[in-house]
DNA sequence: CTGAAAGCGCTTACAG
DNA sequence: CTGAAAGCGCTTACAG
């Protein structure tokens, strides 16, 4: 077993100073050309890396980032976390991830724990219970101390700094509205409480297309999942009580979930029942009858995040400060079979 | 603006020396009552952390794990980085998390630069070109320097290391007795290449199944599938050309098309064909019918590994070394509608 | 009880 | 062309 070999050795080894050998392994004009070849012969040699904490501590900044999300079982978030890697990797970056399993206190710890040096920035997702409490003062602290933060999806107003979303409120209208010129009468909607900002925005969206084309709102058809734990039975009473032709549900979890329970009271998708699903994710894609979603580009939204936040930490000397931007990726709707 | 304040800073705030700071901080009894309140008391107030960096540089340990992945997307991975991740952090460990996208080069680059003095181990899952080229210089020679490695799933007898795997080959064949206990004479198999190992295994573990019980191995029945891109015509052709009463698909993605494109050629599951998938994910739960699959517990590898990896850490001092282990984690048969 | 010094591994302005 | 010194932020053995 060989140690990682340092300056100090190397310069032990060949009897020169350590100020000698890195800036020999710099190419340093300034060291004659036969040192640094020696220098850098015995480097290769001995496999010399440079020790990056040491380089982190000298240049006050990692060259790391991280990644707060809800939870990664969620497939958007993992399809989230590929865009900002390979953007990172790109730019010399390396990632950090952290789950927040929707806990306030988890993403408080966490961003706690790696503000003090650990990293250069932050690109996170809000957990449920802090869009709840509308707490979010570890936030804001993270970024007076001049940390830039990158907010996705789930983002807040309360707080300043670069975002990227997609428009919640439009593409759940154009779905809507989709299902609406289909002739569609009684389209249900199965949202979230409306403490979780997409889920509000999404609810907006329905309503607004109800309203543009004149349809009335029947309360009855709208259901707000509180508790991940039951939401089977919400949905099955959803189904069970109520003349419904069509179904937007607001992730795909729901989505999949309302297909099956309609197979169950034997109505047919997409013969008697049409349902349009939110995020374009795995299940979507395989289950059977392929559903329609709108598709939310998660890959696109991680490489956009990322680029916000490196470009913010490529230029800092650059007095860019309070310049925040807020990035709309597009969705779209893709059409499968639950769908006529 | 404040700018996160130093041990530095808060010594001359209060007109006493670093050391004084620093041990005050800590509570040493070395210093005198008084001081340490005061100092404590100004800390807490400005709010100061220890800067990590400077901490890891010191201790020559950063309390960073990293784990290499081939691809995130897969929900296998990302429930065993939720394994990680919460062992990690109950011990005061963060988690870097890196994509080798299957790539040889990718992996070795993501670990050369991590090796470095950013983290304090590794745990990974070889990828698919790794395990092609069966050349693991990069692995062997991060061990070589003392830092510890614990490889899951996609493993190799050629490196020494503590590793975390199911018994592919016994799941396999459990899987396949189970179909043939069932009465089914024409069992598909549909495996990767054999050089990824997990694909391997399983192949050999269906085949076993079959020999011991006396029921010849038909090869037009056995789908290596290579290329991920047009796996589904090679599905296709399988079925049609075929005449098969059950798949045993080495993961979810295959069991999921087959039973779509059995649906294709007027095959219903489960009552003309049954299948059997592996990891039991996200598609196998939801799709329809609900996919019975050999249960791979992302999460308990995840969590194994992890404290594998700490244990190892946490005991450096000791003479622990070249006491490697393999844990075996078990795996169990999910059934749910596809199989009759 | 307090502080100066050395050290973790590196870089760079400065002196010679 | 080479090297000693200072510094990034911290800890700790040692001196006073």
């Amino acid at each position: 077993m060989k140690r990682k070999v340092t300056l100090k050795q190397i310069a032990k080894e060949l009897d020169v100073s350590i100020s000698t050998v890195s800036k020999s392994l710099r190419n340093s004009l300034e060291i004659s050309e036969d040192t640094r070849q020696k220098v850098q012969a015995f480097a290769k040699l001995y496999n010399y890396k440079p020790n990056n904490i040491a380089l982190s501590l000298k240049n006050k900044k990692t060259k790391t980032i991280c990644i707060i999300i809800p939870e990664i079982i969620h497939h958007f978030f993992a399809t989230v976390i590929s865009g900002v890697e390979h953007v990172a990797n790109e730019h010399g970056y390396n990632v950090i991830v952290c789950l927040s399993d929707e806990s306030f206190d988890k993403e408080v710890i966490n961003m706690e724990m790696l503000a003090n040096g650990s990293i250069d920035g932050f690109i996170m997702s809000l957990s449920k219970e802090t869009q709840n409490k509308r707490d979010f003062h570890h936030i804001s602290e993270v970024i007076n101390q001049g940390m830039p933060v990158v907010m996705f999806d789930r983002v807040t107003n309360d707080i300043l700094c670069d975002k990227v979303i997609i428009d919640d409120n439009l593409a759940a209208f154009n779905a809507t509205n989709f299902l609406i010129e289909k002739g569609f009468k009684n389209i249900a909607l199965i949202s979230t409480i409306d403490y979780v900002s997409v889920g509000k925005l999404r609810t907006d969206g329905y309503i607004k297309a109800l309203k543009t084309n004149d349809m009335k709102i029947n309360d009855a058809l709208i259901l707000k999942i509180e508790d991940i734990e039951n939401f089977e039975s919400k949905i099955d009473e959803l189904i069970k009580n109520n003349t419904i032709d069509a179904i937007f549900a607001v992730n795909e979890l729901f989505a999949v979930t309302a297909i099956k329970i309609a197979n169950k009271y034997g109505k047919k998708v997409p013969e008697d029942i049409s349902v349009i699903g939110f995020t374009d994710g795995i299940i979507s894609k395989y289950s059977s009858p392929a559903i329609s979603t709108v598709g939310q580009n998660g890959i696109k939204m991680g490489e956009k995040a990322a680029k916000m936040l490196i470009e913010r930490l490529d230029n800092e000397e650059e007095e860019y400060e309070e310049h925040y931007k807020t990035e709309v990726i597009e969705t779209e709707l893709v059409l499968r079979e639950s769908t006529i």
